[in-house]
DNA sequence: CGACCGTTTGATAGTGCTCAATTCAAGTGG
DNA sequence: CCACTTGAATTGAGCACTATCAAACGGTCG
């Protein structure tokens, strides 16, 4: 978890896979930093239609687009049993207050947040089905890299449905799409067990990068 | 332009239609709130594609992304001539530690860009081309209510391509929903000049809602 | 072992894109 | 004042991509 947060984290909250952490309309009161398993948040819109609006996992901070409206907007639900550190937010604004350095954190902490989903806009914006899944795993890969696990060979937490719902595509199509890359020797696919065969094609296909956070 | 940020305002700047305010790479250090006119946001993906982000008018704020990476990570242009009011960032920390109410302005400022990014998300990946336009032109006409404007009839100050962009649509496909929107009595389209004939209408295509800051 | 959820795969159709040709508006310069 | 230029917007035809509908398969957990 971020350093700066440590001294603020005022207990831990364990969640069930498949259990919500905190559901969209909540009161907010806290961020949560993720310790340990893994989350997806998502919202509805007016039609009723909901879609994933993120993944978070150690290390990641969970609740920032609260402090608007004093409300969460999204659902944050655990893909697998997971634990989190309840960072209570009057705590933050007054630490804020007293140390420069944590003030600019969490301003950071806000506006790295803004930048990802620019690049996410860009993702659902200008992408072909191929390249969003493309950039979407290697999104992942780096980010399991930096917690230490293998960044060639991981577990996908989340189910077709979710992975085409934060993409913008149908399950089927991302099924398709795992299929096609199979086929092509870009991937090794067995259910939700993902290992990559030919990163650079995979790269070039997503038309590079891989980091960034909180995919 | 926000209240709290008037006493921290060190001088304004002019910027002439189509010149840029900041570019994306730039070197960050200031906000700007914008006092008048009209700017676009956009950025580049590897690939070289350009996608507009946001457009902002009277009362918005721009650069809080560029906080995280201490570079703007977006290039703003104004689409007409614009003026805004400059806020050094180091300032702007400087009084959030003196007093807690400005500190909480600037999280809400940046809580809510998450948010409306949120919306945005949404609609590039679940809304059908139509609902997008729709819930772009309900979201324009609110904000310019807000400023005082009237929400019914206003001048687009942006290009064909400039909507398509930010939509994920060709201009051909904007281009032929205003024909279509206006064919069926929902909208008088002349070049940029749009005015709302049917709200109920435009509303139940974009399922709703027009309010939400920063469209 | 059976039930259930998730995944894969196929066939078909629809939506929006691409390419291309006009039309239109606003300037610019003769 | 009017040809001319230029950038934007409109419109059309055909097609690619992805969604939709449908069926079968697989893994996992009672």
């Amino acid at each position: 978890m971020p350093s700066w947060l440590e001294a603020l984290a005022r207990g831990r909250r364990r969640v069930r896979g498949g259990a919500a952490l905190f559901n969209a309309g909540d009161r907010f009161h806290s961020l949560y930093a993720v310790h340990g398993g893994f989350f997806k948040t998502s919202m509805i819109d007016d039609e009723g239609r909901r879609q994933v609006t993120g993944f978070f996992m150690s290390g990641d901070l969970l609740g920032l687009e609260g402090i608007a409206a004093a409300l969460y907007d999204v659902t944050a639900v655990a893909l697998e049993d997971s634990e989190v550190f309840v960072v209570p937010y009057p705590l933050i604004e007054q630490l804020s207050r007293d140390k420069a350095a944590s003030q600019r954190e969490l301003h950071i902490a806000l506006s790295r947040e803004i930048a990802r989903e620019h690049r996410l806009m860009l993702l659902l914006g200008s992408m072909r089905a191929e390249e969003r899944l493309a950039a979407f795993l290697l999104n992942l890969s780096a980010r399991f890299g930096w917690l230490g696990y293998s960044s060639a060979e991981f577990h996908l937490r989340m189910t077709r449905a979710d992975i085409g719902s934060y993409l913008g595509l149908t399950l089927e199509t991302v099924s398709r799409l795992f299929s096609s890359l199979q086929e092509r020797g870009i991937l090794a696919v067995r259910q939700r067990h993902v290992r990559v065969l030919d990163l650079a094609r995979l790269q070039a296909l997503a038309g590079s990068p891989g980091d960034s956070a909180q995919g």
